[in-house]
DNA sequence: ACAAAAGTGTTGCCAGTACACCCATGA
DNA sequence: TCATGGGTGTACTGGCAACACTTTTGT
C-alpha cells in the first residue's frame, strides 16, 4: 500500500472476553448494557481505540480503569469486520482473550464505576447485545485451543492448586470428562508442575495434593 | 461500551500473506514499492479498509483488482495496533493469509496494473518495509500451526499431487526434515487422500503416484 | 463406621520413530 | 547398465485409554 491518505477511516472497538476459575468454575466478566437500544442486556467489557495507544494497551488501561484489574493476561482472538454487525455504525471489532486468576480478582483496586458487572458461568451465558454471543462462543473456542497446545492455565493457577480442581477446570472448558488416573499420569509425566508437599485440608473427604506450575516451562500439545 | 461517538477513528489497513506452491517451492507474494519512503523495498499486498466492506470482502476485492486471483482462501491472522509502526502515521494493519493452488495462478485474470509483483521462496524473503518482516514471519508461523493442526494444504493441492511433493512443502514450511516411510504411511493412514491410479511420469527416476485430497474431510492434528 | 473425595497400577493398543532394501523409469 | 528417485516392511518405544480398589480425612 502506497497512500494513506483516505477518507475511510474507521471506528475500531476492543473487546475482551475476561476468563477466571472461581470456587471451581470457569467463569466470563460482563457488563450490563444501561442505555437502550438492547438496554438490559449484557455486553463484553470494550471501548474505543484511541490513536495513541495499541490495542493491547487500551485494553489494559480500560480494564485497569473500569474492573480494577493490573496485568491482565491478554491474547489476541478474532477481528469482526461485518458492516452490519452494528446496525446503521460501522464498527470493527478486534477481540481478546484475558485471563486473571480469582485471588487478583479480590484484590482489584478500588474503582470508582457505576458499571454493573458479573461473572458467569461459560456454560450459562446470558442474553448479549449485537454479536456479542458470537465473540464470546469463538473467544472460548480459542481459549479451547490454548490449553490443548499450551499450558496457558498457568495464569489462571499461579499459586498452589490441587489436580482434581484443574481437571474440573479442563472438563468444563473443553466440554468433555476426563479420566481421573490418565489425567494426573499426564500432567506430572509431562513435568511441567510440582508438587508443593502441603495438602488442601479442612474439606469432606480425603484431602488433595497442593501442586504448583514451575517457572520458565513453556508446555505443548497437552492432549 | 456504549457509545460510539468517538472522535477517535483509526485508519485500518488489510495486509495478506498470500502462498502458493510452484515447482515444489513454497512462496509468498510482494509488491514492489514505487514511491519514497522506502522506495524498492517489498511490501505485503493490502490496501485501506474502507466503510462498506469487511475485512475478507476488501482482500478479495483488492487481489482479483491488483492480482487477478478469484476466491482465494483467506484466513485471519494478527493485528498489528503499535503506535509507531509506520512513523508519523497511525495506522493498524488487520492481518491475513490466503492461499492459492498454482493452477489458480497461471489462470488468473488479465489485469492492467503498473504493480511489480514477485514471488519469493519464504526462506529467502527480500527487503520489506516497515513492520512487514515481521508480519510476514508471524504468517508464517501462523501457517505452521495450521498444517499441523488442519488439512489446509488441501486448498494448494486441488487437484493430483505425488506425496513427495506434499512432503517438501510439509519440509519447508516446518523448516524440518521428515522421514519418508513414515510420511506416506501417516498420509495415507489418516485416510484423508486417495489413489488417483495415475502415475506422474516422465521424469527421471520411478513415477511417483499420484494422490488427491478425499472431498469433506476435515483433518485434525496431522503432526 | 461410614461417607466423601483423592490417590494409585496394569494392561492393551495405536501412533510415532528409526532404519535398509527393492522397484520402475529414463538416459 | 546405471543413475535417479519412489515405494515398501519391521521392530521398538512411548503415549493414550480403559479400568477397580485402596487411602485419608471429617462427621
Amino acid at each position: 500500500m502506497d497512500n494513506y491518505n483516505s477518507e475511510e477511516n474507521s471506528i475500531i472497538e476492543s473487546l475482551i472476553s475476561i476468563f477466571t476459575v472461581n470456587k471451581g468454575e470457569v467463569k466470563i466478566l460482563l457488563f450490563r448494557k444501561k442505555t437502550e437500544p438492547y438496554k438490559g442486556y449484557w455486553m463484553l467489557p470494550g471501548n474505543v481505540l484511541k490513536s495513541n495507544e495499541s490495542l493491547e494497551e487500551n485494553i489494559n488501561e480500560y480494564v485497569l480503569l473500569k474492573c480494577g484489574f493490573s496485568e491482565l493476561y491478554i491474547e489476541q482472538c478474532l477481528v469482526f469486520s461485518e458492516i452490519n454487525r452494528i446496525p446503521d455504525k460501522r464498527v470493527v471489532a478486534t477481540t481478546c482473550i484475558g485471563l486473571i486468576d480469582s485471588k487478583s480478582v479480590e484484590l482489584k483496586q478500588e474503582i470508582s464505576s457505576t458499571i454493573e458487572s458479573e461473572w458467569f458461568n461459560i456454560s450459562a451465558i446470558p442474553k448479549t447485545i449485537y454479536d456479542h454471543a458470537e465473540i464470546i462462543g469463538k473467544s472460548i473456542d480459542y481459549l479451547k485451543e490454548r490449553i490443548i497446545n499450551s499450558n496457558i492455565l498457568k495464569i489462571l493457577f499461579p499459586s498452589d492448586f490441587t489436580l482434581p480442581e484443574l481437571q474440573k477446570v479442563y472438563e468444563q472448558i473443553l466440554d468433555t470428562e476426563l479420566d481421573r488416573r490418565n489425567f494426573r499420569k499426564k500432567f506430572i509425566n509431562l513435568g511441567l508442575i510440582e508438587d508443593t508437599g502441603y495438602k488442601n485440608e479442612g474439606y469432606t473427604g480425603r484431602p488433595a495434593k497442593l501442586y504448583r506450575f514451575k517457572e520458565n516451562f513453556e508446555g505443548k500439545n497437552l492432549f
